[in-house]
DNA sequence: ATCTTATTTGGCAATATAGCCAAATAGCCA
DNA sequence: TGGCTATTTGGCTATATTGCCAAATAAGAT
């Protein structure tokens, strides 16, 4: 692979990445929603507040996200609402797995 | 976070996880232009073959991509060319954080 | 200034991932 | 059949990630 795409990829894979987690990709779709402060999103994670922290410090390095001091909590929220145009993608994948075990299912009965 | 929340958003970023690999996203790519055999990804990527042979058992295992064997190779394609789509929108990130450097280099000179 | 609330950071153990080599397997071809 | 080519699997080490606890920090409120 050459250099210059080697170093595209790497940045690309470094976003997802920052995707590739439950948590996270719940945070996600909660502040494609609204924003929310870390006590909220703690709330709704069911976690550790430093575990949420943690995971909020790696999608706003990603650049998913930003936060904005108010009152006296931090608000955090997404930067490209596109990410939900993938995630949709990522159901489109979701169902054509879940129809190919269907069809499996369907020849295993046969 | 609620039991089929928490197993959707597993599903998903199992998924998202296969992706978020340079390799992996280089081999999605490739294969978004063209159907490839492992050989010829081994040569493009520049790794071992077994580490190629397991980026795309991964790939294969969420189901972005299948394969089929034909002569005396293994040819491997993308499930869901959407897939690209979403590869675009990561770019808009990319970009979105090279302005918001640009911006905060112009503000480091004043 | 001190107390309190919200958030981040350090540290650690458990687990997962990556990539190489060597060995196993699969299927074509002579 | 037996060799050849293409691909996968097992095994290993190095590295990265996760999630909790405890401690540090930040900044309002009293």
């Amino acid at each position: 692979m050459k250099s210059n795409k080697k170093i595209r990829h790497e940045a690309r894979a470094k976003i997802i990445k920052a995707m590739a987690h439950p948590s996270r990709l719940f945070i996600i779709e909660e502040l494609s929603k609204r924003e929310c402060c870390v006590s909220e999103l703690t709330e709704m994670v069911g976690a550790d507040t430093s575990t949420v922290s943690k995971h909020l410090s790696v999608l706003k390095n990603a650049g998913l996200v930003t936060d904005e001091k108010r009152a006296n909590s931090i608000f955090y929220r997404l930067r490209c609402p596109c990410i939900m145009d993938f995630v949709r993608c990522v159901e489109d994948v979701l169902s054509a797995n879940a129809k190919d075990n269907v069809r499996i299912l369907r020849f295993c009965k046969k």
